[in-house]
DNA sequence: CATTCCATAGAACACGCTTACTGTCCGGAG
DNA sequence: CTCCGGACAGTAAGCGTGTTCTATGGAATG
């Protein structure tokens, strides 16, 4: 288990921490690092470490005299309370822990700005780890963040549905649980097997429909999918949407329309630049996200075509960058930021401790809609190139 | 201190957490949380609880079949160790914290995905917190980290030249320092005082020194700068090497061309469009960095003035929207994630635990250069606007 | 003046884990 | 046959705080 996890990591081989032997015990004279403890304020305010103890957390009365010199001798000091032994001693760790794909993958950021605010609302830290994308680092942090007793731990963003690892995951959730945390899903489907788990989710299928649809009223019936790695929630989730959409209207889908990836903005780039070459036939791109949609506008504009007259591009997610893509990108908002404090609060409560409605396993679901730009046109009569 | 504290982080009014008293001890039945300890799991394996320590550390010789009978023992139990416990007892709480602006700033981002991939090298988590520009919110955070023993607490970005604020923050550092961990100052200036502080900077003023020398080659003499804090030390440094440069190639510094404000886009677009409004005359712009000047083109844009032909447009960070933007913004680029790695690096020692390299109070300086894309162009003979 | 009560303060233990210090058992050397 | 060393395993002493439970002094009450 703990060589499975160092190695996920891409630890060197790190047995947790070997005892680097700080020969410890009898502080003779400078034995390294050494803080001030409650005792040794005790001492010198000449009182008890009880009554330090109730001078910080202020729930049991003290003489005003009293705790002016426990205060002062904090100060003096240096005096920094140890939240380790703080955790151990029965009190909550105060702490959130938050794993995403990518730190600089705008999508994540705001997920991880609203989980961290909210957590700071709440007097608490956020503990942040990147598993880029493998399931079994993501694991990992799991079990790092239940090390660390964090309150909540927060997974975000799309899965692939390996039953391994959901069934893998849903037992942390379960340890988790038993322990009195919570684990939260954020932007993925729930994992079956009753595990007891908490999510947030957001109208993923419904965007990806509106959007379609928007396509759709304006005369595009041939509409290229772009980029999503094929096998992940996000990915199905959107084609579905897309899909539902296009049946409605009575357009039976291309095969050859579908072309998911990943969602790097090279993919986008170089995918679109070779669909380009071979002459595939359509009149609208729905880009898997704005990243891929940034990649396909640059092959586009290289190629020569003009967005939106020759096609029009459209992508998801509403990061800064579908403002600064010429043409503006109509794309779909998704409440990203909102998405990470309500992850925070079904965990751990509203910031308030105590209305103690028993955080619960709920599950939430937020609205998306499309934002409507100018990389959209009515379908052009004439042929892409001529 | 600790009023002070919840105050600075927007907290209710938390005192740190006040008891909740939970009705510990005596756990007689379902008495909330409970999970396997050590010696549930000694219990189980009949061992003693060294002994599964010894398991866990492999820092000891255990039979084949003890091992196996407790790891087998914690698995039934779910056992997960309590880092805490663990951290109380003599080991690191291998941890890191970092403070930043803003996650959702790709500058702060692309630092932040530096320091977290080089921690979890080394096994370590990663605390973040988001200062929002407010320099006590940065403090409480940095006591915050302490209290949780960090091995390192990382601030990055500018500072301002408060002395009340740059004490206070020595102070943290001597303390930090007293217990063994490290504040480690990323991209801003030293803190005086001798303060035991490590520090990885970038060449701020020589990259910007070079992007004016850029514009100026192209005859570009009329610059403006726009953008970035006036008292952040970040603003400061370009702003010397802007005019280092200007002074080298005789051009002396008009004042109404220093238009500094803020790092937002916003601040870039409308103070850009009331200065064209009001006529002002310049023949390029040096926006305080790409974000700024992503504001910036838009103004320009929207009044009708060609980027570069009519004016020269160029950023600072090359973050990712620089090449979004059309024209492709020419930039100044920042090795922002080495600059990540390389603080957690100077604090902690490279991943390998055993080149006892002591952690000394180091500075490093790494280079920056520029990226040219296509906003600049040689001066433009004609009027900005006829 | 004796009794009760409140406001404080101290002593001591629990939290879960690591580790120095002590064994114990066994095979092989003397 | 005794002695010694190696391989394991157990005992117990902390690590720094929170929180009982108990004690003390004086004010308030009868």
């Amino acid at each position: 288990m703990n060589p499975t996890r160092a190695q996920a990591l891409g630890s060197a081989s790190h047995n947790s921490h070997q005892g680097v032997s700080r020969m410890r015990r009898q502080s003779t004279a400078a034995d390294g690092p050494r803080r001030a403890t409650v005792t040794d304020v005790a001492r010198r305010a000449g009182v008890s470490t009880a009554t330090v103890s109730r001078v910080m957390n202020r729930n049991y009365p003290v003489a005003e005299a009293t705790r002016e010199r426990v205060e002062a001798a904090m100060r003096e000091l240096g005096y920094v309370v140890n939240a380790h032994a703080r955790a151990l001693a029965g009190a909550s760790g105060r702490t959130v822990g938050i794993i995403v794909n990518e730190l600089i993958d705008p999508f994540y950021a705001y997920i991880a700005r609203g989980v961290e605010r909210e957590a700071a609302l709440g007097g608490r830290l956020c503990l942040v780890c990147c598993a880029q994308g493998d399931p079994q680092r993501e694991l990992a942090f799991v079990e790092l963040m239940h090390e660390r007793r964090a309150d909540a731990v927060i997974v975000v963003g799309g899965s692939v549905a390996d039953h391994g690892y959901t069934s893998e995951l849903a037992r942390r959730a379960r340890e988790l649980d038993a322990g009195g945390s919570k684990l939260v899903l954020c932007g993925r489907p729930p994992l079956g097997e009753q595990a007891p788990t908490a999510a947030v989710e957001y109208d993923n299928e419904g965007g990806a429909f509106a959007i379609t649809d928007h396509l759709l009223m304006q005369g595009h019936e041939r509409i290229l999918y772009l980029g999503g790695p094929p096998k992940l929630s996000t990915t199905r989730d959107r084609l579905a949407g897309h899909r539902r959409a296009l049946e409605l209207r009575g357009v039976t889908p291309d095969p050859e329309l579908a072309q998911p990836g990943t969602f790097s903005r090279n993919f986008g780039y170089r995918r679109m630049a070779e669909l380009l070459r071979d002459g595939l036939d359509f009149t609208a791109v729905f880009a898997a996200n704005d990243i891929v949609a940034a990649g396909a506008a640059q092959a586009l504009e290289e190629a020569g075509v003009r967005v939106p007259e020759d096609i029009s591009l459209v992508g998801y997610d509403d990061i800064p960058v579908a403002q600064e893509l010429r043409p503006r990108l109509t794309t779909v908002h998704v409440p990203l930021e909102e998405m990470g404090r309500q992850a925070v609060r079904l965990a751990v409560g509203g910031g308030d401790e105590d209305d103690w409605r028993e955080p619960t396993t709920g599950a939430l679901r937020l609205g998306t809609h499309i934002v409507v730009r100018d990389s959209v046109a009515p379908r052009s009569s004439r042929a892409i190139r001529m």
